[in-house]
DNA sequence: CGACAACTTGACGGGCGTCAACCGGAGTGG
DNA sequence: CCACTCCGGTTGACGCCCGTCAAGTTGTCG
């Protein structure tokens, strides 16, 4: 019950920073029917060649998307967290053409794909949330292209954490200097086109350089500036999600 | 006049294709104010940082979005040819993220950012037609991402010519062993994270194990089969857009 | 406290970048 | 009509960043 209000809330919550709502949209939207579930970590929520049926909002934890290249290698396209709807990218085809797994313990609320379409027929302003948050998601796909495609490891890495930063403190996760990096060395690897190996020898540098600090899953960024100068970071390509 | 309604024709094809659309879509669109201008090859269409108030469709031609990363380099993230709207990832942002950048001369229809949202709200098929574009390209984003990140570079280049041709056969260029292949190789290096210099290698190598021929610009494939295998192609990422 | 996943570190090798030279075709101007 | 220029393509030599392999360490959960 109290977890179905909270799927909705946070569901409104991303919606009203992507567009102005009234209240009758923000009944439209508590009146969706939502399942909550409850969901392990590495758990598949969605799979490719599937079709996609339910439409999936990650109400708590962190979850990522990901292809596998025909020789086996992995590649994660992108990593979402508290208030992110995972499947808006499915919303009008029959069949996902990647995964999303959980990559922690997480609680997430489905809701029919059909219900949220006519719900964008019907309310021009969701619509337009609706769309708008595709098309942040497309644009981060973008810049990912650009990181994996002409950045070092080392600058890779740095933009990556800047990225997930941002969202992260966008989403009410973590601090100003301080925030939970969920992923495991390898998944790291995977979304930026290194080996884990490699990945570690960036992350032991960046360390020994000041740059960021970290205990246990927390990273403490020691230096923001810096670490914004080695990633070459500027967040226009967020549109203000983060 | 004859290329206005060509602009307009080239549209509703491509629209036709996303959504089954009826008269009265039609004649919505055929009564969209549109602009059509030549362009030169290398002409800037859409600038990262400024307003998209216009949308761009491509009549003729050939045209690329591409990011620049601080030290200069250039990633391209995506090509585009006849009948692509060039707009849409910005249709809903003040501001664009990105470059978009013709390849070849062409011809290219602008209409009103506004008339086309106000069309999308109006006219939910047309809506539906829109938002699954912008759909694809966000799924072909993904792709690149895998491609770049996860690939080696004769697999890059070999996927990224199997996209190619299998786009250019869906809007009606190109026969089904021979299309014309428009970018430089170092656009080609700039769309794959590669040099100028390593692409060329790879292309000589392809030529050398007869899977492709070159004649000037067009590209003849003499074993489809084998192409697909080397590039590990499966087309269900294009959604039908080829 | 044992098992297992994740992290850490070192040695070595290769794929691709870099640099440099040369070639070939298309456009241009005398 | 030919010489000049320029851009794009082609090829070789060399080196580095990052992958691979392997061993050891840390941390966590049962």
């Amino acid at each position: 019950m109290t977890s179905q209000n909270d799927a909705i809330a946070a569901m409104t919550r991303k919606l009203e920073r992507l567009a102005r709502l009234d209240d009758s949209d923000r009944s439209a939207i508590a009146a969706l029917p939502v399942t909550v579930q409850f969901a392990p970590s590495g758990q598949y929520l969605v799979r490719e060649g599937n079709e996609a049926v339910n439409c999936c909002l990650l109400v708590t934890g962190y979850a990522f998307r990901h292809k596998l290249a025909q020789d086996g290698g992995r590649q994660i396209v992108s990593f979402h967290m508290r208030g992110d709807m995972l499947d808006l990218q499915h919303l009008l085809f029959p069949i996902a053409d990647h995964n999303i797994q959980t990559m922690t313990e997480a609680i997430v609320a489905w809701t029919p794909c059909r219900a949220l379409q006519q719900l964008a027929h019907e309310r021009p302003r969701i619509a337009d949330a609706l769309w708008r948050d595709t098309l942040i998601d497309a644009s981060i796909f973008r810049e990912w292209v650009l990181n994996v495609g002409r950045r070092d490891a080392r600058t890779r890495i740095a933009h990556m954490l800047c990225e997930f930063a941002a969202r992260a403190q966008a989403a009410g996760l973590g601090a100003a200097d301080r925030f939970e990096l969920p992923m495991t060395q390898e998944q790291i690897g995977d979304a930026t086109g290194l080996t884990s190996v490699h990945v570690n020898r960036m992350l032991m540098q960046l360390g020994a350089e000041g740059v960021i600090a970290r205990r246990g899953k927390d990273v403490i960024v020691g230096d923001w500036a810096k670490l914004r100068r080695v990633a070459g970071f500027d967040a226009a390509y967020l549109h203000d999600a983060a």
